[in-house]
DNA sequence: AGCACGCCGACT
DNA sequence: GTCGGCGTGCTC
């Protein structure tokens, strides 16, 4: 008897093993997808990882059915998904989940894209038979004038004689209603008749737009070229290369020269980029090289696209570069040569919540080193552990500090709106100078960018007379505003709620918003710019890939003149006209209660300021903060890269926090309150056996409730150099050793291995 | 993750 | 006396 042993798409620990029946024994392989029973009722799609004869102890059941004939997960695949299960203590079957479209891991699954065609009927097809329908069909004119585009349109030359079969087209359906004005009644007419016949043809969705076009690739100048050859250079001593460029400083196109080398080289390249950062700019820029030879893949195309692309990957005929964000880092690939991982620095590669939380640029170095391929990462603010790896030479290290055709840095004014609230100055949120610097912007044709890193109206609402603030019923936090649909919503739990009218504890009407978010942002500047065309980008108005793509677009394009955004405005976005960038309020992002706090701002207020100045113009950014005397701001002003991580890694080694130390973050989660306290402080006297003052914590996040579920974390502080391995399973010991205890089995314990 | 099994409150 | 609430434990 054969056995095979699968992947589940469950987070349970290991694999599952079931018989192989003897008729099914021949077609089953590495990487094939099965079809498996599992309890009661259940049936999965699962993963078959390995073939053997050895009967195991337990009773097995049969697999119901092979679903694949070829492999549809590589060898490679399943040791990257078996890195980022171990490396982030996640099960296999959570990573399987991940990484692959839903179409492969559904039962029925994926199905291929259909239309309509229509055909002539056999009876009909010769010159006779045709003549004579056509004579009958006199008293249909309307039958008669779709048969003739019919027949026009399939190139069937009715009345000189029939055509060898080969030239004939393929007709579908909505291009002969399209062409003849017909309607489908009169179609259905035909087809009832027994003249035309219906038909379905598969069609593919992806896109093979475009043609190959190497000769559209642009000439580098001294400074790209120089830094191309130092990459290249680099890259033959170290497997991953940081390139550190300035914005504008043209890194897209030594990616480009990049992949046209490994195109040459007959290798496949993966290039990453952010979630949200996927934007048509990049995609064109892409594709107007490279043609049909580049796939998308992204979570804001369907899944059945995904689908197709994984399939391509896996034929003879695979693309040769995949433009994607994190989840791309799972494709199946042939020949990787080249990683590019773009604005490496981006929070958005480590996913945060279902399991695995893994961090896309590690997995993308990890996955090169298993091709024996390169990885490029790339930015313009380097993230504090590239560029630290960068300096103890771990990584290479390339920087780009000239800006392409001598575009100048943004000028950064800083304005202080401590002073200027005292001198009663400020229009609301908006202090003079950046309103007059709107104004000049506006009125000369060009374009402004506002950033404020709150979506909704207000953040929070509060009752004037006795305080009360509307709170989410499943989660600790402060409902926000929205204006919009006139509802308080929970940006934790997505719940929304009506607006009270009035105070429930003091019957106040006197309710108001604290606090400043994109969609008051929008409203006051429409008030006072009357004459702007406004756009707001944020979560709310990029729900569809669509409208994300519109609002770009329209930027792009000058339809708008205005653009308002959280965080999504600062993200590798390249406009040509922005002579305006404001940062509403600076401290918001400094007042974070987390060690990364003075980074993520950095990263933030420098990305934005990025966006501000094109050819022949200098950009000017407006930072308003009400602590102008901050070494940080002046570190963004003077585009301060090396200071401020000086003066990061001065903090972090005082703090022994990362890149000195490595971080893995313990939650446990329970709907009551008291038993995850006594759970976590159990837990956390397990972990100081082993771990001592290495541990931190318990504590209580600052959501301490989300959905329901009453949340505590603890901290490891892990020494560089120590054994991770066994501190996994020191974690995973004290685990299990939590759930053997009855009073905490229901509790929920998971672990984040370098929480950002 | 499902889903069945099982043990306690409001109904015929 | 039962219907059904969800808390617990298992699935090759």
């Amino acid at each position: 008897m054969k056995y095979v042993d699968v992947i589940l798409p469950l987070p349970l620990e290991g694999l599952f093993t079931y018989a192989v029946p003897d008729t099914l024994a021949e077609s089953v392989g590495f990487g094939f997808r099965v079809l498996v029973p599992l309890g009661k009722s259940k049936t999965y799609v699962a993963v078959a990882v390995r073939l053997h004869n050895d009967k195991p102890e337990f009773a097995v059941r049969d697999i119901m059915a092979v679903l694949d004939s070829a492999p549809v997960v590589l060898e490679q695949q399943y040791r990257l998904w078996q890195w980022v299960a171990d490396y982030y203590m996640s099960s296999v079957g959570d990573v399987y989940k991940a990484a692959m479209p839903a179409g492969l891991k559904a039962e029925e699954g994926y199905k291929p894209k259909t239309e309509t065609y229509i055909q002539l009927a056999p009876a009909y097809r010769s010159e006779q038979a045709l003549h004579q329908l056509l004579d009958e069909l006199k008293r249909a004119p309307k039958q008669q004038a779709v048969l003739i585009d019919f027949l026009a349109l399939s190139h069937w030359d009715s009345l000189s004689g029939s055509q060898p079969q080969e030239t004939i087209e393929e007709v579908s359906r909505d291009e002969l209603l399209n062409a003849s004005h017909g309607t489908a009644t009169v179609l259905k007419a035909l087809a009832d008749r027994a003249v035309l016949q219906a038909y379905e043809l598969e069609v593919g969705r992806l896109n093979t737009a475009g043609s190959y076009a190497p000769g559209n690739i642009k000439k580098l100048n001294v400074n790209q070229q120089e830094a191309y050859n130092a990459i290249l250079f680099q890259m033959l001593r170290k497997n991953v290369v940081l390139l550190h460029g300035v914005t504008s400083s043209g890194k897209t196109e030594i990616y480009i020269h990049l992949i046209q080398k490994m195109l040459d080289e007959k290798k496949q390249v993966l290039y990453l980029m952010p979630e949200i950062a996927l934007t048509v700019q990049m995609m064109d820029r892409l594709r107007r090289v490279f043609g049909p030879r580049l796939g998308i893949y992204h979570s804001k195309y369907s899944d059945a696209e995904r689908v197709e692309i994984w399939q391509k990957q896996l034929s003879h005929n695979p693309y040769d570069i995949i433009l994607g964000a994190r989840s791309a880092v799972f494709l199946p690939f042939q020949r990787l040569g080249l990683v590019i991982v773009d604005e490496e620095h981006e929070t958005s590669f480590k996913q945060q919540d279902p399991a695995p939380r893994y961090h896309a640029r590690s997995a993308a170095i990890v996955l090169a080193a298993m091709y024996r391929a390169k990885t490029l990462l790339g930015t313009a603010t380097p993230s504090m552990e590239s560029y630290y790896n960068a300096t103890t030479g771990k990584y290479g290290l390339v920087s780009l500090s000239s800006r392409f055709q001598d575009i100048q840095l943004p000028e950064i004014h800083v304005v202080d709106i401590k002073d200027l609230q005292r001198r009663k100055m400020m229009t609301g949120p908006y202090s003079p100078q950046l309103l007059g610097a709107m104004r000049k912007a506006l009125e000369a044709g060009e374009q402004v960018i506002i950033f404020q890193n709150r979506r909704g109206f207000v953040p929070m609402i509060e009752c004037k007379m006795c305080g009360w603030v509307p709170k989410c019923q499943n989660c600790d936090v402060a409902l926000t505003y929205h204006k919009n649909m006139n509802v308080l919503s929970c940006h934790y739990c997505g719940y929304t709620y009506r607006v009270p009218e009035a105070c429930p504890c003091c019957e106040s009407k006197n309710l108001q918003g604290v606090g400043l978010g994109t969609e008051k942002v929008e409203d006051t500047l429409m008030q006072i710019f009357p004459e702007a065309r406004v756009a707001r980008m944020d979560l709310d108005t990029t729900r569809s890939r669509a409208a994300y793509e519109r609002i770009i677009s329209d930027f792009s394009a000058r339809r708008t003149n205005l653009l308002i955004g959280t965080q999504m405005v600062t993200k590798g976005l390249d406009f040509d006209h922005v002579s305006v960038v404001g940062i509403l309020y600076a401290d918001s992002m400094l007042n974070m209660p987390d060690f990364r706090a003075y980074e993520h701002a950095f990263m933030l207020m420098a990305q934005v300021s990025g966006r501000a100045g094109r050819k022949g113009k200098r950009g000017q950014v407006y930072l308003q903060t009400k602590n102008p005397q901050l070494p940080l701001i002046r570190q963004v002003v003077d585009n301060d890269y090396e200071g401020f991580f000086r003066s990061l890694c001065e903090e972090r080694k005082a703090f022994s926090y990362p890149p000195f130390t490595r971080l893995v973050s313990v939650f446990l989660r329970h709907r009551d309150n008291a038993v995850v306290e006594s759970a976590a402080t159990y837990m956390a006297s397990i972990l100081r056996q082993w771990f001592g003052n290495r541990v931190l914590g318990p504590d209580k996040p600052a959501v301490a409730r989300v959905k329901m579920l009453h949340i505590r974390k603890m901290m490891l502080k892990l020494e560089l150099g120590i054994d991770l391995k066994a501190v996994r399973e020191y974690l995973k010991m004290a685990q299990r050793q939590i759930a053997a205890d009855e009073r905490f089995a229901a509790v929920t314990i998971f672990f984040d291995v370098d929480p950002l």
